[in-house]
DNA sequence: CGACTGATTGACTGCCCTCAAATAGGGTGG
DNA sequence: CCACCCTATTTGAGGGCAGTCAATCAGTCG
């Protein structure tokens, strides 16, 4: 039986929180969501409100953060295709999101009302396992961050961050990865100071190890960069 | 029918992983769990490990922290009484331990096996629920740990801490609030090094906001340190 | 009364944040 | 095609918070 409204997944599209899920599990899943699209800058969850959607990004990107007391943001993880997040509404009734998270690019993404969320979740029991399955996942990086934070220095977290970032939303170009991010945004990222991250950058890029061009970063090679951020 | 593995629970027992559960879900789940004790400084899990128990927390005090590349260790959280972790082990196959968990008192608890726990989440679908729950909630704090890393003082930091660790852990005595707590501990929860600690609370004892004794902090008032902790 | 663990205090160092000012890229409209 | 603007980036100088080292003191328990 056909769906009246058929969802158009990109040909090869994967996502980790359908792992554990059934193929007539995803079916049903699947049918009961609807799709959306959303421009950059706009905000698909702001922290506090009640969860009344939960998500699953197809394209595009986002970002997750926390919104400080004096305006700043606390970056928490980018938000990649196949990323679900607004786990939240999953919850029993008085939930609220944890975090905000804001669309970087032109995205398309999968959408569940509360309605469908509930009835879903009696339908596939394996669905909160998923849901567990996600957030722990969210958990591990968080901590990884805050290890970050605590013992590494300013350049090691740079470099961990490039790495991290490369591997979500690197594109593969003829002289490496290539990453759009602003050196606002690394240092954002990377909880390092604006004129800190452009020092760093700029010394990489003398050693040779990168390119740098307005908005946009060019590694040759991972591996590099994931020593810098381990060693020491 | 009466199990054979009566557990006996302190009177006036609370937890949050119970809330949502409903009382003969309580009653099933608390009849598959074993009671143990266990001795201060021995480890409850270890992170990597594979995850077979899933604990709840009776009596005692337990700490929650992940192993830097170092030796060092970065706390993450007390367990208290009523706390449940060892989550992962709810989940399919392949779990690991996030992180470690180490007895700081004589401690009592309840632990639930792995077979016991796929059981168990059958016939109590709120189970997941209630795990989700639990798990959001250590996200929850593990973001407040990274946002004052990021954005407070180090003097800050520690009147957040004793805070936060007063709630968890504080015996209210004649003077005010008394926590069990060296300066060293008090140090590595706040992610700050222990002389900077020593000095803050030297300070704050001549101000006479608080006194000190060898391995136990006396708290008067809560309210000072959380505006020492959110101000600036 | 030792021995050990925890606490204290001072002096020094250094990483990284802040501020100021100038430069360069990339797109737009005339 | 060029002038212009806005934003991203770069570089230098300075300063402060807090971490490290060293040495001493104090409390507790055997």
């Amino acid at each position: 039986m056909k769906t009246a409204s058929a969802v158009a997944l990109p040909p090869g599209f994967r996502s980790t929180f359908f792992e554990g899920l059934t193929a007539p599990e995803i079916k049903v899943v699947l049918a009961a969501a609807r799709q959306e699209t959303i421009s950059p800058h706009q905000l698909l969850q702001h922290e506090g409100d009640r969860a009344t959607r939960l998500w699953l990004l197809v394209t595009g990107r986002a970002a997750a953060y926390r919104l400080a007391d004096e305006g700043g943001k606390l970056f928490l993880r980018w938000v990649a295709p196949g990323d679900a997040f607004g786990l939240a509404t999953i919850l029993r009734e008085p939930a609220r999101y944890l975090v905000t998270v804001e669309a970087m690019q032109e995205a398309s993404l999968l959408a569940w009302d509360l309605p469908s969320c509930r009835a879903l979740v009696l339908r596939c029991p394996s669905l909160s396992k998923a849901v567990i399955s996600v957030v722990a996942n969210y958990l591990d990086g968080v901590i990884d961050a805050l290890g970050a934070r605590s013992f590494q220095t300013a350049e090691q977290r740079i470099a961990r961050m490039l790495v991290v970032s490369a591997r979500q939303l690197g594109r593969t170009g003829r002289e490496g990865i290539e990453l759009d991010l602003t050196n606002e945004q690394l240092a954002m990222t990377a909880q390092v100071g604006l004129f800190t991250a452009t020092r760093k950058l700029s010394k990489w890029q003398d050693l040779g190890i990168l390119k740098k061009y307005r908005g946009k970063i060019v590694l040759p090679s991972l591996s590099l960069f994931e020593s810098i951020a381990k060693d020491r």
